[in-house]
DNA sequence: TCCATATATGAAAAGGTCTTCATATACTCA
DNA sequence: TGAGTATATGAAGACCTTTTCATATATGGA
């Protein structure tokens, strides 16, 4: 970060400066981006809406379901497992997983509603 | 793609048939996880942050409030602006940006209430 | 105990994204 | 029109993520 020439000039510099004391800290972006970017990868998302469906799955039916590699699922599991945002019960020798957080059932059906209403507005440059 | 083996065996091929076509399309999939990659960064989470906060801003005063090189801030604005979630209004030779989408403004709220309950649960292996 | 099954893990290859720098465009004002 | 300012763009390098393959662990049953 160089931030020279513009630093607080641009066209209100007690706007700015407000805006930036209330924006959120460095640390909280970097968390919450995280998050974002753990729901950013389509078999991820898949695997997530196949539990919101399911309520729990195995592994091995969850593979079926998104009709991926088995140790593909296993590997993003453990991602989102260790975001809290899925949950791990073992069944004898098989893993059942569930969603594990509120919010991002929220965040899925927001976004799902994004999807609906903004498909006229991806064309606009 | 090779999912041999487990393919609908697992424990209940009819529910796994069931989710399956109850599973948003792999296209649909796409679409969310690129909407939530773009919010996957955390120097377009704080800029989308300031805009939450001050409605409108310039591509100055942006990168003043959020303290990074303008050009990097132009770059991201494009993405998001491409993508529909913000807006650009010219002034004069200035660009000012603000948010587009009413489903975003409700994942950022969404996703920072995640953020403040679920401090406790990231150490959950 | 030995074998088969379900899942997990590590490491390397493949692919993608962010940052940076140099440069281009668009606008205002003199 | 010419100089200066605000923003945009392209391309290269650095960096991070996803996929794949081989192998490891854990469990249940014979």
């Amino acid at each position: 970060m160089d931030l020279e020439g513009c630093e607080v000039s641009g066209v209100d510099p007690d706007r700015v400066g407000a805006v930036r004391s209330a924006l959120l800290p460095v640390e909280e972006a970097g968390r919450l981006a995280a998050l974002f970017r753990l729901l950013g990868d389509p078999a991820r998302m898949r695997l997530l809406y196949a539990l919101l469906e399911a309520g729990e799955l195995c592994v091995c039916d969850l593979a079926a379901v998104v009709e991926a590699p088995e140790t593909n699922v296993s590997h993003a599991l453990r991602l989102l497992r260790t975001a809290g945002i899925v949950k791990a019960r073992r069944a004898g020798r098989r893993m059942h997983y569930a969603l594990d957080d509120a919010h991002v059932r929220l965040l899925l059906d927001v976004s799902r509603e994004h999807l609906r209403h903004a498909a006229d507005a991806t064309g606009r440059a």
